[in-house]
RNA sequence: GGUCCCUUCGUCUAUCGGUUAGGACGCCAGGUUUUCAACCUGGAAAGAGGGGUUCGAUUCCCCUAGGGACUGCCA
């Protein structure tokens, strides 16, 4: 049986990051085991669902990377399949109509809160027989068991039992005919061949719910995997104010998508000790095995490091294309195609020494930048009178070095032993000169990117 | 309140009864150095607590504590 996944995000927020991993781990186990992906966006709570969200979504699981199989299927367009299997149960009186209002059932709870006993609903209707129902409106509720236990196996979780009557007649189907989410996730999930279910733990309860309506239906169930969420920094939750909970946020910050997914998968998921990894050997490694327990905290720093590390690593160009991207994201206009060539040529030395991309784009200002260069504070302080003398005095020597970095290097270092100064010393004035900055790439790296003329005419600027 | 789940360095984790408890990020010290980043060397740093089981527990069981999830005509 080939692996089926699929990630079921509700449309009533933007992509959160716990539910970007959780995407991430259902298209890693996919992909690992030539399966499918699918994409099911869980509208049925129709006052909630807006498009603006379910096109966030997408727009996120883009961004990194995670391809989906087909079209994207919309859990509302089933609602008239969902209420046949309910109607299907009610016929095989595994469910039942029950004639209770929602204020008789607020009361009871209210009331069993106050005197704090179960608040598990038991629906008087539950054996009445057709003949004695009122014409009124009504839920169809599934019957579910109320002795005995149910033990369920969990890939992650591994073997979770519950007692029966822990669990309430849950609806199926509300008053207005529309089914419930309790029941679309199970019709959806065996009508599109899931195998497999990662999802994150808050699910880990529902799904002996759901195991009622696979057992009455008498349908195949598909393995589970509960996933632990991941929390904040402090050990809370992970909300708002940690700051960025969306995935759309991290895009923002400049992080790129591989290293996004690096962490992503690390993040409560081991391979041994392999930390940094790419993704055709996240494919090859990820299984449900490996998956922890217990949940993780996000650790930015961890992050920064793993997206330096592909940064370094990446092509040149997929590395130019994503920080176009990058930039329209963030409202920012795209590199001219000279800015583009220049960030190609000078790509080598930029990119060791990046972790996100708006750093990428500053260690890179000497090339994205046009003659006349306008140094910032920092760099105007190199540019002394006495510095700005022994530019004038290296500019020549420069003019005649060919354009070789060992010459350069050589032409530089003997200007500044002529001063008695070390290299170090006259590197500020040189950077500052090429780049307008105090932090840029090696100045004899920019030379050799800027080139002969470009060079000079900075250097003959800087000493005027 | 009830039910279920979780608990190894600050953080992410390895270990699947016997290890000087390993790695990574971060941190500290030193080195390299042309700024930043990177890099090299070294260092500090952990089995929540208490009971069992066992020749031997981080590992298996129980209790306690702490954290979390669920407990909707939301998903």
């Amino acid at each position: 049986m080939s692996v089926v996944t699929r990630f079921a995000p509700s449309p009533t927020g933007a992509l959160h990051i716990g539910g970007a991993r959780t995407a991430l781990f259902n298209w890693l186990f996919a992909r690992g085991n030539g399966g499918k992906f699918l994409l099911r966006i869980e509208d049925t709570d129709k006052a909630r669902s807006t498009d603006e969200n379910r096109q966030a979504i997408l727009d996120g699981l883009t961004w990194l990377g995670l391809d989906w199989d087909g079209e994207p299927s919309s859990q509302a367009a089933n609602a008239a399949r969902h209420a046949d299997i309910a109607h299907e149960l009610l016929d095989a009186g595994k469910a039942y109509k029950c004639f209770s209002t929602p204020e008789e059932i607020e009361a009871f709870r209210e009331k069993a809160r106050a005197e704090k006993t179960s608040t598990l609903f038991r629906s008087p209707w539950r054996d009445v027989p057709e003949s004695e129902h009122p014409d009124a409106p009504y839920v169809i509720r599934i019957k579910a068991p109320r002795e005995g236990s149910t033990t369920l196996h969990d890939a992650v979780q591994g073997d979770v039992t519950w007692a029966n009557d822990q669990l309430d007649d849950m609806i199926l189907l509300r008053s207005d005919g529309t089914p419930v989410y309790m029941l679309a996730v199970v019709v959806d999930d065996h009508d599109m061949g899931v195998t497999h279910v990662i999802r994150g733990d808050d699910h880990l309860a529902n799904a002996f719910r759901q195991n009622l309506i696979y057992e009455a239906m008498g349908w195949d169930k598909p393995t589970l995997a509960h996933i632990p969420l991941i929390f904040g920094p402090d050990g809370k939750k992970l909300s708002k104010r940690h700051g960025a909970t969306g995935a759309a946020e991290y895009q923002a910050m400049g992080y790129p998508a591989a290293g996004m997914r690096n962490y992503l998968a690390r993040l409560g998921w081991s391979h041994g000790d392999d930390e940094f990894f790419s993704d055709a050997e996240a494919k090859e490694w990820f299984n449900l095995e490996g998956i922890g327990k217990s949940p993780a905290r996000f650790d930015f720093k961890k992050l920064e490091n793993l997206c330096g590390q592909h940064i370094a690593v990446a092509n040149d160009a997929a590395l130019l294309q994503e920080l176009q991207s990058f930039r329209k994201s963030v409202a920012l206009p795209a590199l001219t195609e000279t800015q583009a060539e220049g960030m190609l040529r000078a790509m080598y030395c930029l990119k060791e020494r990046a972790k996100t991309f708006p750093e990428l784009t500053e260690k890179a200002h000497f090339v994205l930048t046009e003659r006349p260069i306008v140094p910032d504070e920092k760099a105007a302080k190199q540019l002394d009178d006495v510095s700005r003398g022994i530019l004038k005095e290296l500019t020549p020597q420069l003019q005649n070095a060919s354009w070789s970095r060992d010459a350069l290097e050589g032409a530089v270092a003997s200007t500044a032993e002529a001063h008695d100064m070390k290299l170090g010393k006259l590197a500020g004035p040189l950077r500052a000169a090429l780049a307008g900055r105090a932090v840029s790439p090696s100045v004899f790296d920019m030379m050799l990117v800027l080139g002969r003329d470009e060079t000079i005419a900075r250097l003959k600027d800087a000493s005027a």
